[in-house]
DNA sequence: AGATTGAAGATTGTCAACAATATTGGCAGT
DNA sequence: ACTGCCAATATTGTTGACAATCTTCAATCT
């Protein structure tokens, strides 16, 4: 089951990547209970495996575990974009700030690659590419800061990132709110002044926290209605 | 076997406190492989449980795996230290940017608890001790950002470093290099002005990242001696 | 002698059954 | 009706056995 070909990985490793495929696209709802039975038959494992699956994306913040209750898939709360933001703006700026002054050609051709790529995206509509691809622009810099921690924190936060980004997009439909400074990001990477930059990029941010916010906020009370016509079995 | 009175934590967390202080303190020492069977049979219990708390260490970044070789406790690299003093530094600048403006007497009042600790700790010569006394007072800024996210970057980062001073000790006997400079850090966690603190701030990692550097080039020149005597079985 | 192969042992990965715990729903008593 | 208790069920936690993989090392071949 699962790719019988080309087994080269483990099991569990599998499952990890294809589990944290299925929760941060919202395949599995924010909020919805993680049951390792019926996952574990559906996939075709037992739950050895999926289990340990599972405490690897406890681990990384995308499911939430009690001890005989239950796993389920974490929700956003108001205070989690504000600490998200927060931290992203505050790293990003770092991040900048240590390659700042080795920025190569290299850097620059590939930030007007994934520049365009996200601009095609947004142009054709696809709000799922559009949302990797804003992410995997804001990634490069994370990438060539050559620091393994810190990109590991990155990596931690787009998760969430996307994940909150996708729920938006099921919930409203289809429309991500189509920021129009994605250029802007461009300029001040590309620009002279470090100072300049992480102002802007501070300004870009704030301006990226206000779109979430709204939209956690618009989620969250869609969810009250949500609410009474299906409640779960626990809690 | 462990707990068993009191057993309201299920058996994989008290094994993920039990192995994460056994890393942390260098009772397995940095490098060395951790045999599930082994482990598991010395602790009473199966293999199931100590997997899933091997999991959480690993992904907390203290154990390394590869499937069907084996897991190592994770060992410490000059990079690494790099990438950590950067990331402390960056951080702790921005948590206390996070709170400066709103510093109570309660924050004072434990600043100054912790770095008796501290002292005290010094001048009884408990070195142990001494190692969490500081990165307690460290911590404490971390703690009153009420930025989950950023605590939990703050408890990976003292984690490792807490790993590497204690092998650090043991390497060198006692001594874990006195550093005068403490009581600086109080009087710049309590001044006037956030810029004067934050460059302060960022000489005394400097400090901080000299010091360590230095252990871990003497350190991995003693273990090339080792590596001679006791040939591990695999890699 | 050096390289190759293949069996034996060690270690990790996976599985299915069992135990512990929490939730649900009904039943009795008020 | 309402409340508290108890059995039934669902779900997670734990265990021991088995399978897959890697390492070692000796036997064989060139």
């Amino acid at each position: 089951m699962l790719s019988s070909p080309l087994k080269r990985q483990t099991l569990s490793a599998q499952i990890v990547t294809l589990l944290r495929h299925a929760v941060l696209t919202g395949e599995l709802e924010p909020g919805s209970q993680v049951i390792e039975n019926a996952l574990a038959l559906r996939l075709g494992t037992s739950r050895g495996p999926l289990r340990e699956a599972m405490r690897q994306l406890i681990d990384e913040g995308l499911l939430i575990s009690v001890p005989y209750i239950g796993t389920r898939v974490v929700d956003i709360s108001l205070e989690d974009v504000n600490d998200i933001y927060a931290m992203r703006t505050c790293l990003e700026q770092f991040a900048f700030e240590q390659i700042w002054d080795r920025r190569s050609g290299d850097f620059e051709q590939e930030l007007l690659r994934r520049n365009d790529i996200l601009k095609k995206a947004i142009d054709q509509g696809d709000h799922v590419a559009a949302i990797e691809a804003e992410l995997d622009l804001h990634g490069l810099v994370y990438e060539h800061a050559n620091n393994r921690i810190l990109k590991n924190s990155w990596t931690g936060l787009r998760g969430h990132l996307q994940m909150y980004w996708a729920a938006h997009r099921r919930a409203h439909g289809t429309s991500v709110p189509k920021r129009e400074s994605h250029d802007d990001y461009i300029r001040f990477a590309l620009g002279d002044s470090l100072g300049a930059m992480q102002d802007n990029l501070r300004d870009h941010m704030r301006l990226g926290l206000e779109t979430t916010k709204a939209f956690v906020e618009s989620r969250s009370a869609l969810k009250e209605q949500d609410h009474n016509q299906k409640p779960t079995r626990r809690e």
